[in-house]
Parts: structure tokens; sequence; C-alpha cells
DNA sequence: CCGCTTTTTGCAGGTTTTTGCGGAAAACTA
DNA sequence: TAGTTTTCCGCAAAAACCTGCAAAAAGCGG
């Protein structure tokens, strides 16, 4: 086998599969490891791909990977609080977990629009005092660590006595067959008050979150209003949730 | 699988939960908890996570907004705060008001103290929630934006059907014949609140507040347990306090 | 076709990386 | 305080890597 054969052979290969193991590559081509380390060297210097310990990794994988949280996903994020800012009009009384979303949702309010939030999150409250026309009702409890959110009877009993406008909840994880589920017993709890106490419940999410699902259910699909995605309404993915009778944005 | 991969997936994880433990990812991944250890180790120093025992916090969950220190008068507020430490033991319930004489007294509690926090001043929340061990409870209701600090009578309530051991109350001015005084009438309800729920209630103020007053009363003088300032405890400024029954440490 | 250079390939060795393990130390929990 | 879990540290084996070398293959001018 040719040498440019055998290095199109290896760009194939990553570019099925994002990744190639020196190993697998030399029993295929059955060559040498040091000829195919040798021809990875070259595609790695000719900026084909990216050489690791042990094989090579494709650009594109390592684009997402060297791309962390702070650009791409916060991209993400702006575009979901752009969307569900439409859904916030001024007066409304709204409920609110906690999570970056939704962070990230309080910092991008208008200045001059008057809210009520009312939350149990530390971060949102946080969030809420450096704007300037916000009245923010803390739900009292325990509170609790991981979350930085209170939880507890106190907390749910207080919730099932207001009547929200909006409830934006914190997506850990969202599927059509099991709806909205979390991983903290004591957080779903205040959740699932929350969802109760509201007109229109809003799931906020970044994509990687959809269709995946952790073991404790806060409510059915059918319970969410509204979900938010960075992803455009007409995107394939989107489609089993429309179908659920969910609206999408 | 590919070190690369391994710590990607990880990242991944990460941004999905805000939290990955050391036992998940060595079973998920199915390599040895050493490994983990080191990806953790790798990408921590790397600046893409906070490494925690037993696991692993993303960066965007964890954002800590430090509270500029005022150096103002610090030394003394360091003294008060190191006063004050003698009458708190382990598994006490706490009772406190805001200010920044109390953030302080936060700060300071040793890492390996044991107490139960119940406070509604946002600052002391947060820094409660820098120390490894505080149990908080959130006193919940309407936040007032000066005092940062809920207030009203749903927290008036709440806080009169508990007994706490000490209650530190923020000292806005206090002598001898107006006792402690403030100047915010909703505020000052939650503070009487807070002295009749305590067994002992201290006030540590610094010595310029002492003999000042402002128009609305919270307690007479006599409810007062303790009074601590940067002064000695025979200086002469506090004679009236002591000849008036309180302790001054 | 021949003698020459250049390229490519495999191999032997020595070095570096990666990984798992055992035991001690530290941290956490009750 | 005692007991469990997690971390740290050193070690050793395996895997991967690099370097230099030599043989085979290919290219090339005459």
């Amino acid at each position: 086998m040719l040498k440019k054969e055998r290095q199109a052979y290896i760009m194939h290969q990553l570019n099925l599969h994002n990744k190639v193991l020196s190993v697998d590559l030399c029993n295929e081509i059955a060559v040498s490891e040091d000829t195919i380390r040798r021809d990875l060297q070259e595609l790695s210097e000719a900026g084909q791909l990216i050489k690791v310990h042990g094989g090579a990794l494709s650009m594109a994988f390592n684009e997402v990977q060297f791309t962390p949280v702070n650009v791409y996903s916060q991209a993400h994020k702006k575009l979901i609080v752009s969307k569900a800012l439409q859904l916030i009009h001024s007066g409304m009384f709204i409920l609110t977990s906690g999570g970056t979303t939704i962070l990230e949702l309080i910092r991008a309010l208008p200045p001059q629009l008057k809210l009520t939030i009312m939350t149990g999150s530390i971060p949102v409250i946080n969030a809420c005092m450096a704007h300037p026309k916000l009245d923010v009702v803390v739900i009292g409890d325990k509170l609790s660590r991981d979350s930085k959110l209170t939880v507890g009877a106190e907390a749910i009993q207080k919730i099932s006595h207001v009547n929200a406008d909006l409830c934006f909840l914190g997506t850990n994880a969202i599927d059509t067959q099991h709806g909205l589920t979390d991983n903290d017993w004591e957080v779903v709890q205040i959740k699932k008050a929350m969802v109760s106490s509201a007109s229109k419940v809003i799931c906020m999410t970044i994509s990687e979150k959809l269709q995946t699902y952790q073991p404790i259910s806060v409510c059915k699909i059918e319970k969410i209003d509204y979900l938010i995605t960075e992803l455009d309404p007409s995107d394939k993915t989107l489609a089993p949730f429309k179908q659920a009778g969910v609206t999408v944005i």
C-alpha cells in the first residue's frame, strides 16, 4: 500500500470515528507501528489531525474539547436567554429554581423591567440584587449546600400558597418518556411544588441535556408549557417534544 | 479510551451536572480511580474545573463573588470578632441579622466548628456558604433592597417559632437611655423578633456607635446580655452599660 | 541497464507516558 | 473519638515513543 493511500485511509477513519488508535491502524493496514506513527506525525505537522499518546484525534473533536464552557456553551445560553425574554412582561410574578441558565436570564433582564421574583436560590438572589427594579421574595428554609437552594417542607408550603405567572426551571435532564428529571430528592420536591404553583412552566436548556434522564422525576412532559433551547424550533431533535404538546421556542 | 477523550467526557459530564464524583466516573469509563484523580488533577491545573474531595465542580456554577473587604476600622473589627468567638460553642443555634461586623464574625469561624445559623441576611448567607460545616437556615420573605435582609410578617413569624442559643445583632446605635435603636422600621421588627427568640442577645459594635441613638427602638438596654467593643472592658466609656446590667467584654 | 542518490520501511535499543496497585496519610462522617 | 472514605506517594509493568541505523524500494541521469 502506498504512503499516500495509507494516509488517505487514516484520514477516512478519522472522519468516521473522530479518533484512531495506532494499534488498530497497524493491524488493519498490516504495517509496522512505527510507520503509522510517522504517518500520524506528518499529518499532524500538516495540520490534518491532532496526535495524542496512543493514536490521533480529528480536528473537529479537538475544537469542542479546547473551546470550553466559557465561549461555546456561553453563546448558546445567551441565545436561550434572548428567547426567554420574549415571555417575560412587566409586572409578572415569577418563580424560579437555580441553575446557570436562569442566572444568565436574571442578569439579562432589562433594567427598567419591574418583576417580582420568588426564589430560594442564593445565586439567583445575588443576581437579583444587582438589578435596580426587581422585587425579590426569598423562599426560606434549610439551605442545601450542593444546590445553593433552600429546600424542605417549609419552602414547599410557602411555594404552594402562591400563584405565579411563570415558572423557570433549571433543567438537569429532560426527555419525552420520563419528562423532567433530576438527581437530588429535596430539590425535586421544590421543583414539583413550583410546577404546581405556576400558570406556565418554562424549561431552558442547552440541547446536550435533551433526551437524557436522571433517577428522580419532577414532572411529566405534558406539564411543561415551553421548552427553550439554542436550536431552531424546527430542528428535528425537538420534534418529539412538539408532538408531546410542548411549545418549542 | 484515549486520555484526551476521557478528559473531554469528564468536562462534558461537568457541563451537564455541575459536579462529578470520582467513583461514578471510574465506573462509567471503566478505569481505576487513580486515573480519574490524575485527570481531575490535570484539568484542575489547566483551570477547567474545581477539584474537591471526592470529585470536582464546574467553574460556571461556583463563581466566587468576593466581597471587597473594607480596611476601614478593620483592626477593631478583628478584635471584636475574636472576643465574640469565645461565646460560640459547637452545636449552637444562632440567630443573626446583617451588618459588616457579623459578616467578619462568620468569616472568622474556625473551619471545623459546627453551627446552625439562622438568618435573613443575604451577605451573611453568602459568607456561610464559604464555610465547610455550617448549617444554614434561611429566613424567607420579602427582600429589603437597602439592608439586603428579608423583612415582613412571614419572617417575624418564622423567627418567633425558634429558640436560639445566641442572637447576634448588627448595631446601628446603642445607648443606655434608649437602648438599641435603628432607623428602618421593617428591620427593627425583625430584630425585635430575634431578641425575643434568643437566650442570649449579643451586640457587637465599634465604640464610635456607643451613646448614639436612632429614631426607632429595637429593645431596652436590659435585654442586651453582652456588649462587645474593641475597648477594654474596664474602659470608662463602658461603665454605664455595666451599670445597666450588660456584660461587657 | 547501471550506478548513484533519495525515500521509505522495519528493527533494536533506550526513554517517556500512562496506568494500576499497595500502603500511609489526610479528610470526612457519625 | 473511631471508622470509613478519599487522597497522596512511590513503584513497577505495560504501552507508546523516539533515535539511529540499515536494508529494501524507488527515482534518475547517463
